[in-house]
DNA sequence: CGGGAACGAATTGTCGACACTTGGGGGCGA
DNA sequence: TCGCCCCCAAGTGTCGACAATTCGTTCCCG
């Protein structure tokens, strides 16, 4: 992105990973307007690829634009937000069965891995650190879960969450509940059991909806 | 798009839309590139508005990119399809329950006029006009299903299915069938029972896997 | 003192140009 | 004859520029 690294990646990739960083860290709140010129002298780059960059975003949901008007941060409703935690809740409840049948031994052991991760992680109460293991657990059972286009869509359902802050919504003691699930839903992929699992990975997730309610209350 | 209209419409969503039909159409096949410079001509712009619609539908998945060699119509094979149609199947039966749950008089008398046009299609085996209905059909009931991310996920497994010729796959004989779930959906929304509409549309679709597979045998 | 039209700055949507990369064909050496 | 390398055309990735549009502000009129 500085000067000379000549056609070895496209910017359009770049720009879109840093435009989702800026969302997820704040930097661009829900309802600013993207600047395309700022945004493009920031980076060093002209507008075209900045341009290209928000499209995509604007299909993917972070973004939406306006005729003459740009890209704009998406703002997320609370009844938007819930609709992504029923729709996750249930896609997931599809992505835990397929994962369950089609995991491995060594992704089981990569999975309980990250459980205890995640166990140091809510023992600190150190949301940090647990926030991004999370986001790696339930990508990896997408990934296990091999469907193509459960995988394509996913990001859209992860990323949208961002746009609500979803990290002041992990109360610091429902982390060990969280993270509780977890360890169940491993369980049950470990001992074969399909239905379990994506039960139990739905209802983890409709739990989470729950707890964003019970903070608006 | 011809000359002088300026600025009342934006040329990115027209692009999208003649990509999309030349896929749907066959003008353009799995695995062919897209000559940014030819269509640009074609269509009487300049490449920029192209670029940003390729990178569209680059993110909805009808294309894909490389590095230095530009935007491809994306080739989706046998096991990505059958995937589709899982994934659609399962998330027919969410949306199939929230319709109904939400469903109004008038929306399910439109249902139903619906289901007499593709009633008369499919007596005439008339698939050309039976195709497009049947889409529409599909596209109202994410619509009552009031789920934003659920409508915004849509398109991607609807249109990723034109990749694959889905035409070929109606069979002639299977009009009828297929309206006559149509029926018991609508009927199922009627009497109120989500938990049946769910079902029942889970079913159509995979009987539509089912269709596909036994073209292939 | 308030509302609205008109001006000007800021910003988008699109364009044409250019450097660089890729793919292919012809020529050269073996 | 076969294989490799070089060169060239085709085409992408990015840039800077320009017209059209929007937005904020000022100014005018009531």
């Amino acid at each position: 992105m500085s000067s000379t690294r000549h056609r070895t990646e496209s910017f359009v990739p770049a720009v879109q990973r840093e435009l989702e960083r800026m969302i997820a860290v704040g930097e661009l709140k829900g309802g600013e307007r993207i600047n395309e010129s700022a945004l493009a002298i920031k980076l060093g780059m002209s507008r075209a690829p900045i341009r290209e960059a928000c499209r995509s975003l604007e299909q993917t949901g972070l973004l939406r634009s306006e005729i003459n008007r740009g890209f704009f941060v998406r703002e997320i409703s609370m009844k938007e937000a819930l609709d992504i935690y029923d729709l996750r809740a249930h896609i997931c409840e599809m992505a835990g069965r397929l994962a369950a049948a089609a995991v491995t031994a060594e992704q089981l052991d990569e999975f309980d891995a990250l459980v205890e991760q995640m166990e140091a992680a809510a023992e600190a109460n150190d949301v940090g650190s647990y926030y991004p293991l999370n986001v790696d657990f339930h990508t990896r059972i997408i990934t296990v879960a091999d469907n193509h286009y459960l995988a394509q869509i996913w990001p859209a359902l992860e990323s949208s969450l961002h746009l609500f802050r979803t990290r002041s919504f992990i109360l610091p003691g429902s982390l060990r509940a969280s993270n509780y699930d977890h360890r169940a839903f491993v369980a049950a992929m470990r001992s074969g059991d399909a239905q379990g699992a994506g039960r139990l990975l739905s209802e983890h997730i409709l739990k989470g909806k729950a707890r964003l309610l019970r903070t608006v209350e």
